[in-house]
DNA sequence: GCCAGATAGTTTACATGTTATGTATCGGGT
DNA sequence: ACCCGATACATAACATGTAAACTATCTGGC
């Protein structure tokens, strides 16, 4: 009997049914993130570079900087570094827009695709291996329950 | 039709249902530390600080620092510095161990006891506010697939 | 006794998240 | 034309997570 059951127990029981549920939430997300994080890191990139050059990709087009944060739930000022990074590391381009010069766009550049393309495969085998003992219908329960939450939430 | 689908949609497909629950369990887990984070701000802890705290308390006993850091599936040096903070905030004591002169035991201060007793309704509300439209059932399905999520993991 | 390898923590360097604050620019009302 | 509030970012300050390197201490074997 491995780690977290055992775990709690030791630190006294759930207060809650909610609470184990949440905890339940945090700690495989955590699993999941350090897992993606170790993949991404071997290709040199963090998951919050690798985040917005998807983005990127995924719209094709030029996106303002606030734009990016915004899909990321991110504040303004972790997305203005992530752009430094990923600008150094050229995989993006940035250029002041002319029609409103606060606004600065960000696109990837082929580098960045190239990358991304070469990243597409390992990480739907890392996802498909750590589901691999997950039927999909428990899989879409899963989604199910968790959107559920998500949506109900006030803020 | 909110946020999560909608935002995803944009930047294209899932590629698989794997990656959609990958994805649906990183978002909510954002979702749920945000909430807890902004709570135990008010009270002047982040997050670690909180779990450590709450480790400390549900053991009974001082702990050395590693057994510590394990708990959080946490690499040491984030420990150091976070048991340095509740040293500065006077929630907790540090002491050589005379047996092994390499560990240093931590424990909860009485101080540090009262702040978790002030934390517990409102973090047990919070919990409970935040699963307030899902039902038992529902919340133990969830938490046994999550399971049988982290336990079938090899690492 | 002594030394090599293991173990507990700390320190350093880096990337990121948060809030608060500053700067440039825009836009609408007078 | 001008000014004031809003908007797009940038910067600063703080806490945290990670890997890598370092210190102190312990321990088993010779």
């Amino acid at each position: 009997m491995p780690s977290l059951k055992s775990e709690l127990k030791k630190r006294g029981d759930f207060d809650s049914v909610e609470q184990e549920t949440t905890l339940a939430i945090l700690r495989t997300s955590d699993l999941l993130e350090n897992r993606l994080a170790r993949l991404l890191r071997e290709h040199g990139l963090t998951p919050s570079q690798y985040n917005v050059l998807r983005i990127l990709r995924g719209e094709g087009t030029p996106l303002p900087c606030l734009d990016v944060a915004q899909r990321m739930i991110q504040v303004a000022p972790a997305i203005t570094r992530v752009v430094d990074q990923l600008l150094k590391l050229d995989y993006i381009t940035k250029t002041q827009s002319s029609q409103d010069r606060r606004v600065y766009m960000v696109d990837i550049k082929p580098s960045g695709r190239k990358l991304l393309a070469k990243l597409d495969k390992p990480i739907l085998n890392l996802h498909a291996n750590t589901m691999r003992h997950i039927s999909q219908s428990d899989q879409k329960t899963l989604i199910r329950i968790l959107e559920s939450i998500r949506d109900r939430q006030s803020d």
